[in-house]
DNA sequence: GCTTGAACTTCCAGTTTCTGGAACCTTTAT
DNA sequence: ATAAAGGTTCCAGAAACTGGAAGTTCAAGC
């Protein structure tokens, strides 16, 4: 599969794949004429690369989670608490969406145009850090 | 507040919150010596700032969220669309987190160390994008 | 009151993570 | 055969910080 179609199937543009590629993140082999050539797995990892960076994780981040699942000779202890680390990440991560939904679905709700800045719920939501 | 409480409140390095102040995404007062000054009400914004950039929006989609509870003159109706849009953001990244979370407790659980790499259930979470 | 160290200020340079564009090659369609 | 679409590399620029220099202000101890 071409870079195109792999931009395509991912949700990232062809470019960022390539950059990926420069870091070291995806290689892809090569077909005969040059072009980057993408296996359906290739295709899960960039998938895999658009969520974690879209939800936040670093280029160093999504290299250690991609490796939980490509390393077959990595310790499966390592590999258990590299991924619980990540696991704990990930449950702040959603707990921290659901409260910034908590917010805004409250302004849509009840502080509409009155008395919106001071609103003394959405503060306490807002303010609710961990 | 100076700037270094307002950090140590907010989860920002200080740098970070005078960039913002740069761009004009949260400007402070100042104190008579030229110090920037924090009311709790920018470290509520400030925090807020923290958790929208590390789950992933962008600093132009910040710049939206703040000014859904810090404008008291935009028109109702305008607030519920932006707001109603983040929320689906919001819903899609939560949505999102999940499956990365499924992906990786699964990788705990059942695949350590010897059909990892293929493990068609994982390729399966990994696959479901939206 | 003086000094020392921490915390503040601005400014400029460097890093990370892309993103756009030029110049060129390959494939596909007419 | 030719044109358009999509691939290649390389280099430059943007977004969002981050580090460091040079100088000012504050709080604490002698």
């Amino acid at each position: 599969m071409n870079i195109g179609a792999a931009a395509e199937h991912s949700g990232l543009p062809a470019k960022t794949i390539r950059y990926y590629e420069d870091i070291g993140l995806l290689r892809a082999s090569r077909a005969m004429n040059g072009y980057r050539d993408y296996t359906s797995d290739d295709v899960h990892r960039l998938k895999f690369l658009q969520r974690a960076r879209s939800l936040g994780f670093t280029v160093e981040e999504c290299r250690q989670l991609l490796s939980l699942y490509a390393d077959k000779n990595r310790d499966s202890a390592d590999v258990k608490a590299i991924a619980s680390n990540k696991l704990d990440e990930i449950d702040t991560k959603i707990a921290q969406l659901q409260s910034l939904r908590a917010v805004l679905s409250h302004l849509i709700a009840n502080c509409h145009g009155n008395d919106r800045p001071d609103c003394p719920i959405i503060d306490d939501l807002a303010g609710e850090a961990h």
